[in-house]
DNA sequence: GCAGTATGTCAAGCATACTTGGCACATTGG
DNA sequence: CCAATGTGCCAAGTATGCTTGACATACTGC
């Protein structure tokens, strides 16, 4: 699953740990998502592509996934 | 968190069996998604929006959820 | 009455999202 | 030199998405 995340939140010049405050989650959670330790859940990527004012669809490729086979 | 499966499985002419099977998991879980047992993850989301031909945003409303306040 | 189909729900188990708290490293500026 | 900031990562624990398998209900048509 890759993601936009990272490149987002540095064009709107914030830290890992602004965005997790702004998100509601830990900064842990959003490194992990930017780096790709795993996908965020549905209402952590509404709030983020909202936050970004993207569809999440353009937040969030689940199409051209590098990531090991079956999905879910 | 609202939203909008069962109206769109039903406008496809689609049984919960079938639905599960298109979307690679078990009845039990389109069955849970619809009666609001639970969200579904983001890779499943995707992939019900992208199968309904509509925008993630709307065939999930996480803004006007009714459930049990805290989210994530 | 009985078989088949569609749905709702449960339990137990596995996978994973998210948490807190911590540590390491690099960069920057005093 | 030293402190602060930003990032990456780990471990252990909790919450939840998803699974299989099963059972109950209702409806339909033979």
């Amino acid at each position: 699953m890759l993601n936009h995340v990272r490149a987002l939140r540095k064009k709107h010049g914030m830290t890992q740990a602004a965005l997790a405050e702004a998100m509601g989650v830990s900064r842990n959670t959003i490194n992990s998502i930017e780096v790709g330790r795993y996908v965020p859940s549905l209402p952590l990527a509404l709030c983020l592509a909202r936050f970004f004012g993207k569809p999440v669809e353009e937040v969030f490729d689940d199409q051209h996934e590098q990531s090991s086979s079956h999905n879910l």
